[in-house]
Order: C-alpha cells, then sequence, then structure tokens
DNA sequence: TTTTGAGTTGTTCGA
DNA sequence: GTCGAACAACTCAAA
C-alpha cells in the first residue's frame, strides 16, 4: 500500500457508519488523499445517550472488523477517546489534517456537538465536509406541500417514493492512502482499552452464536435474504418462527450496510424476476419507517422521554411494580409467546418484530408499565436499539406516537401467538420448558388438561409461571385507564 | 379557507 | 362458525 506525504491528510470520523462501501464521507476521504480513519468513543460530551450492553458487544465486533479490513489495505484505524469538541481537533492539529469529514447524525445532542467540532476545526482554518450516509433522504428531504412536517406515515412514504430512489450507492473507494508520518495521537486507545465486552459474567455466548458484525456479513445476510426470504416477505414476515425477515436491523443500526444499498439491490431482486414488485415494496416500506422515525427523532429530540402526544402525560400508569417488570424482563409472565421473545432478547440480542409488538403492548397495556421502562429496557438488551427506531415504536405501541396505534387496539398474546406461532416452534425453541407441550395447548398452558401437562413434564406454578395477570381483566383495566386520561383531557380543557 | 377522507401491524361482541 | 360493527375522537394531508 502507498504512502503519501506529498498528498493532503483528510481525517475521516466513523460513527454509526462502520463500513467501506457507500460510505460518502470515507468516499470522499480517499478520492483527496491520504486519509485518517478513527473512531472516538466520547463518554464526556453532554447529553450522548450511553450505549447499551448488547449494543457495546455489537460495536466492539464491528471496530475489530473495521479495523482488521482498513488495516489488511494498509491504512491503520484508530481508537480515541475524549470529549468530541476537544479530541477532534486536537488529533486534526496533531496529525496535520487539513480536513475533516463525517456522515451526519441527527440526534439534538449529536448534533450539538458535531456542530461544536465544526466551529472549532473552522477557526482553526481545517475544512469540514458532512454527508448523508444513514439514511434514504433526511429530514427536510421529504416535506409535505403545505409546508410543515409529515406527522402520518402514509403520506410520508407516498412523498418519499416520489422523490425517487436515492442516488445509487457507491463503491468502496479503489484506492485508499494512508497517513504516513508520525502518529501520536491524542486520546489514543485500544478497541480492547474501551472494555465494550461483558466480563462478569460474560453474557455474551448467545449473541456470539447469533451474530458475526462486521460489513462483509452485512452483505452475506442481504444477499441471502434477496434470494431466500424476500419471495414471501409480505406473508412470512409476521412468522416468528420462520427465517423470513432479513435479520440486517443491527448491521444498519451500526452502518455495517446502507438503506440506499438495501433498498437499490431488494429492487434490483424485483426486476429481475428473483421476487413479486409487491413483496419488494413492501420491505422497502420498512425500511422508509426507519427515516420517518429519524424525522421524528428531529422535530421531536426528546422522544425517547416525552409523550409525542401529549395527553399522555396524564395517563395513569400503575404504581411500578418491580415484581411485574422482573417478570416481563425474564421471560416469565406465563404468556407462552411473551415469554419467548423476552427470552430471544436476552438471549440473542434481538426479538422478532411481530413478538416485540406483542411484548410491548404486554408491558404497556396488561401490566399498564410505563412505556419508558420498556424502551429502556429495550434500548440495554438490543443489538439493533437505534435512537430513533426505539423510542418510535415505543411510543407508537403505547399509544402516545405518531400515527400511533388506537388505544383500544389491545394484543391478546393467546391469539397472536395461535396466529403467528401456530405449530409453537418459536416457543419451542426459547421456552424449553413447554417443549413437549402439543401445539393445541402451547399458548394456553394454563388450560391444559391435567395428564397433558403431566406428560409434558409441567407443573405450572413450577415449572412454568401461571399467568401474571388475567387478560380480559387486564384489558378492561387498560381501557379504563384510557378513559381516566381522557376524561382528565377534558376536564382541564 | 374549508372540507373531507384517511389513518401499519387488533379484539370483542352480538347478530 | 362467520361477519360486520364498535371500540374515540382527532389530527393531518390534500383537494
Amino acid at each position: 500500500m502507498a504512502k503519501n506525504t506529498s498528498t493532503t491528510l483528510t481525517l475521516m470520523w466513523f460513527r454509526d457508519d462502520l463500513r467501506l462501501s457507500d460510505n460518502p464521507a470515507f468516499y470522499e476521504a480517499a478520492s483527496r488523499g491520504s486519509v485518517l480513519p478513527i473512531y472516538l468513543w466520547d463518554e464526556r460530551s453532554e447529553g450522548l445517550r450511553a450505549l447499551g450492553g448488547a449494543s457495546r458487544w455489537w460495536l466492539h465486533h464491528s471496530l475489530a472488523s473495521l479495523a482488521e479490513r482498513l488495516t489488511s489495505v494498509g491504512c491503520p484505524f484508530h481508537i480515541v477517546t475524549g470529549a468530541a469538541a476537544e479530541i477532534i481537533p486536537a488529533i486534526a492539529a496533531a496529525s496535520g489534517a487539513v480536513a475533516c469529514v463525517w456522515n451526519r447524525r441527527y440526534g439534538q445532542a449529536e448534533r450539538a456537538v458535531d456542530k461544536a467540532v465544526t466551529t472549532r476545526l473552522q477557526s482553526m482554518e481545517i475544512e469540514t465536509k458532512t454527508f448523508n450516509g444513514t439514511l434514504l433522504h433526511e429530514p427536510g428531504e421529504v416535506t409535505p406541500k403545505a409546508g410543515g412536517s409529515f406527522k402520518v406515515y402514509t403520506p410520508f412514504l407516498r412523498a418519499s417514493l416520489a422523490l425517487g430512489p436515492p442516488g445509487p450507492p457507491l463503491a468502496a473507494p479503489k484506492t485508499i492512502t494512508a497517513h504516513d508520518g508520525p502518529l501520536e495521537l491524542p486520546g489514543e486507545t485500544s478497541l480492547e482499552g474501551l472494555g465494550l465486552l461483558p466480563t462478569a459474567p460474560d453474557w455474551s455466548a448467545g449473541l456470539r452464536d447469533t451474530w458475526q458484525p462486521g460489513e462483509p456479513q452485512a452483505q452475506k445476510l442481504l444477499h441471502g435474504f434477496l434470494e431466500g426470504g424476500l419471495r414471501r416477505y409480505g406473508e412470512d414476515r409476521n412468522r416468528p418462527a420462520l427465517p423470513a425477515s432479513s435479520r440486517l436491523s443491527p448491521h444498519l443500526r451500526f452502518g455495517e450496510i446502507s438503506p440506499r444499498q438495501i433498498v437499490m439491490l431488494a429492487r434490483h431482486a424485483g426486476a429481475d424476476g428473483t421476487a413479486s414488485g409487491e413483496q419488494v415494496e413492501k420491505f422497502v416500506s420498512e425500511v422508509i419507517w426507519r427515516d420517518f422515525a429519524y424525522l421524528l427523532l428531529t422535530s421531536h429530540p426528546d422522544l425517547a422521554n416525552k409523550p409525542f402526544n401529549s395527553a399522555f402525560e396524564k395517563f395513569p400508569y400503575a404504581k411500578a411494580s418491580p415484581t411485574h417488570l422482573r417478570a416481563w424482563q425474564t421471560g416469565q409472565t406465563g404468556y407462552p409467546i411473551v415469554d419467548a421473545g423476552m427470552r430471544q432478547l436476552w438471549k440473542t440480542g434481538v426479538m422478532h418484530n411481530r413478538v416485540r409488538m406483542i411484548t410491548a403492548s404486554f408491558l404497556v397495556k396488561h401490566l399498564l408499565l410505563d412505556w419508558r421502562l420498556g424502551e429502556q429496557w429495550f434500548w440495554d438488551t438490543l443489538c439493533d436499539a437505534d435512537p430513533a427506531s426505539n423510542p418510535f415504536n415505543w411510543q407508537w405501541v403505547a399509544g402516545s406516537g405518531a400515527d400511533a396505534a388506537p388505544y383500544f387496539r389491545i394484543f391478546n398474546p393467546t391469539l397472536q401467538g395461535e396466529k403467528f406461532d401456530p405449530d409453537g416452534d418459536y416457543v419451542r425453541s426459547f421456552v424449553p420448558e413447554l417443549a413437549r407441550l402439543p401445539a393445541r395447548w402451547i399458548h394456553t398452558p394454563w388450560a391444559a388438561p391435567r395428564d397433558i401437562l403431566a406428560a409434558a413434564g409441567i407443573t405450572l406454578g413450577k415449572t412454568y409461571p401461571q399467568p401474571i395477570v388475567d387478560h380480559d381483566t387486564a384489558r378492561l383495566r387498560a381501557l379504563a385507564a384510557l378513559a381516566d386520561m381522557r376524561q382528565a383531557e377534558q376536564a382541564e380543557a
């Protein structure tokens, strides 16, 4: 690999874009001359949300993968710690960079940090240039004709599609020229030095068995999905036991793959007849939901804490019950589909989308616990915990979100289980103590005849819990709570 | 400006 | 067993 001190040096600040292909900032850096690629672990700047445990695990391996790939082409990757507004300018100065590039972020604190960095760099006469490397269309690109910003998904979707496809993805740079010179970077540390991996105890075995973070694996998953699950995506995507979803979410979260790459290749699969256009657009629409969540995060920076619909400030949640919360977190609610989902999450760092809705609805409506408790748990345990999608979807379930589920839509965990996991295969794979229960009873063990339970080796209340709440009772309680909220709202008006 | 129709993902009840 | 209506009211987008 050529090293060249005669070309200009550009600092490439990697963040949620841990890939080499279709990375506009990195492409720009490589095309300008030599590149100094860095990742900053910033626990110092104000307002940044600390990553959850599962995300930290993913980040570690994703950084390892990126570092290895850059190093293999002769371009060392640097990991630094510190507060961005100090450390980025310091690194630029120490390395003699003439420019600094990155892909934009959308959270309020992140934007503030990036702005502070820009100001510092510009005062040092170091050029800054930023790009959209994360979304199909950025907030502000998709706007209603009447002005303002979209608050309902369908019009947003139509407007997004009307813009036409985003530009074609960029290839990875053909040549990457490394910085050549003394490299004593301020704040430099090692990947291990970040301490992102769990130690005592090491709970990551299930994650290791399930995932391989990194751009090459993301590309491989995408291609496998396009040739497999996409064909029946519309029908099978709601069946948690089937391999019908793309499983790309954590890769997308850390930017190991770009939404442009996903959408373009999915549409190619539609064009060459691998899948029908209808299936392709269903899948693409899911990617556009992500853009919508980012739009809402931009207009409502406190999405993770404040109900989008302020009427929900008055929602009468039950007195926080540590017992119920704990039962939900650990998958001990007595509702098999709920427990399977929560255990899948704990074990693998991800949960099937359909089951996320069921478990989230259960927390908020059956247990009447604050959606923020659930959002925080998912934030800690999901590999794909996304700063926009996670709070956005929790608010959607809770009914407080943009274009949210109507309040009376209360998932019945039994019916959902029977409908979407009819054979019980999903339940069996994550709730082994029910594995020998026939499909007829797998979603209602409390109603199973005594001899059937005995034959399956189940003692309710001992080997598997009785339901911690009764569905009908809980449903009526949730409806009553919402009626109370409405009354409180009207009394005020 | 006003009006109108629509709005991811469901469940229950009664005819 | 099947089917349609009710479950609220409201806000938003677009004509």
